[in-house]
DNA sequence: AGAGGTTACGGGCAGCGTAAGGATC
DNA sequence: GATCCTTACGCTGCCCGTAACCTCT
């Protein structure tokens, strides 16, 4: 009879196509998983893969049972979610998060983890959204705080938060009279994103139908740099003032009143719609929560 | 994590209420099941039964995992009858039979059951439809089959054939002008089914209704025993024609023309609507096949 | 030769059954 | 004392990981 752990090494294979894939994906050995399969399709008296030179490919009972599979495991997920307890909830959290949420609320998120998941490790990733969004669709991560929503019908995306994008400058930097204009902005070198960003592409945008002269733009991969090259006076910096809130406050920084407005960014909770999923599902809802109750400055 | 084997185990001890009876049912013993209940509520965190002085109970938390533990084994049940090709199917089926059934064509059902489920051995019980229909409640009997349907909810059934009865008695028998008149009948012992057996309530009341002394009734409990007193010329058995078309073919008995008709006995493969009644369920398709394709006697 | 799956083998551990323990009527 | 569940303990057998092997490109 077989029980739901030779359901779940199927369900990997067949959906990966490959047993070493599944293996890896599993936290297990190739052997194991090859084993597994055999002792399956020895129960029930079939083959479940066809085994050609390159590849594995599933028969037509194997195809009839990832169904099952996957109606096991999907059972599986929403049985512990709704009987077990939190605090029994053992296991790691591959966690993708956007920098911007790291400035923000990310560590009361961590926080809030450690309460209400005691038995769950944490780890995390901090990257920009696309490369988040591919490690999401590999199976890399189980959980990424990003800039989305991402449609794709295997992405389950939950809201999270919405920042505001502003223009942002060192006190020191010399401007016109507020409403600062475009122009005026684009005097200094701008200092915001990495390219392939959302918050770049809009920028971009913005620029391309001023019709003004291309200015500097200083794209960074890192947040904490962006803020600090923006405190040197290197240049303005774009980016929500929600992650620099204590500069603003100690008056290293100040958002620069001005017409040049840029749309807001927002954020969700995103993760594949795998038959496990059930600790990504409730990480997420838990990251929902802690992101309403965390105000954003404009409140 | 949890395995099907453990919902199974928690399955039976929530439902009957009790950790040995449990083991019972499960062909283990007592302390496996215990240990397995410990192992449960440690993985989930929380305790599932009550554990008062004389008996058990489930709590809430118990409650709700049981329809999972339900919802899961009745889903390994589907995909068992799915996949596995009935080659792989293996066990034992406790099977309950009507004495009638027995005289007709259990010989076919047992060699189609031990065609098609090579790996599974049938444990045959012949007995009143009554008995069966307790001991099915019980869960002593995987499968019966009956004067049936019975209704009841936790119980499926299945129609396979319907007898008629007849007035049947050996050539020697001295009796009026055809058709026999019931005051004729009368006149010999009359030998049947046992007291609570339909058959003897439908002759009972055919005599009831008549205004006829009440004749001398040999109620027994086993049909060879019905046939050989008939033959014997001890009196006039009350029975289906089906179950002696040998004798009837030797001239050994006949059917006696008369217009004391009695109802027809209908009979069911009938089993409880337990999450693992997989097997049974198959038997009984089997079942519903093979009285089908036994041609009964008057076609 | 290398990637990917299978087979062989040794060790660890979970789960079972027997047997003893404990609580309640 | 009887019944029912729990705990203790030794054992079997499964399952995993390492390693060697096979096969096809």
């Amino acid at each position: 009879m077989p029980d739901l752990r030779s359901l779940e090494v199927f369900y990997w294979t067949a959906s990966l196509s490959s047993f070493s894939r599944a293996a890896e994906r599993l936290n297990t050995t190739q052997p194991a998983v090859s084993q597994r399969v055999a002792a399956l399709e020895r129960a029930f008296g079939l083959s479940l893969f066809e085994r050609q030179a390159r590849s594995v490919a599933l028969t037509a009972k194997g195809r009839e049972l990832l169904v099952y599979a996957e109606r096991f495991l999907r059972l599986r997920t929403e049985m512990m979610g709704a009987i077990a307890g939190p605090a029994a909830t053992t296991g790691v959290l591959r966690l993708g998060v956007s920098e911007t949420i790291v400035h923000t609320w990310l560590m009361r998120f961590i926080a809030r983890m450690g309460e209400v998941y005691p038995g769950v490790a944490v780890d995390v990733a901090v990257d920009v959204s696309p490369i988040m969004r591919d490690a999401l669709l590999r199976g890399d991560l189980d959980l990424a705080l990003l800039v989305g929503p991402i449609t794709m019908p295997r992405l389950v995306n939950r809201p999270l938060c919405s920042f505001s994008v502003a223009w942002i400058a060192a006190p020191g930097l010399a401007f016109g009279p507020e409403p600062v204009t475009l122009a005026e902005l684009v005097r200094h070198p701008i200092i915001t994103y990495p390219k392939n960003t959302n918050p770049y592409v809009q920028l971009h945008e913005l620029l391309a139908r001023s019709n003004l002269p291309p200015p500097r733009l200083y794209s960074n991969a890192s947040l904490s740099t962006i803020v600090r090259m923006a405190v040197e006076g290197l240049g303005v910096g774009v980016i929500p003032p929600d992650t620099v809130r204590r500069e603003i406050d100690a008056g290293q920084l100040r958002v620069l009143r001005t017409e040049a407005r840029l749309p807001d960014i927002g954020f969700t909770a995103t993760y594949a719609n795998t038959p496990d999923c059930g600790l990504a599902a409730a990480a997420a809802g838990l990251a929902a929560e802690v992101a309403a109750g965390w105000a954003p400055a404009d409140a």
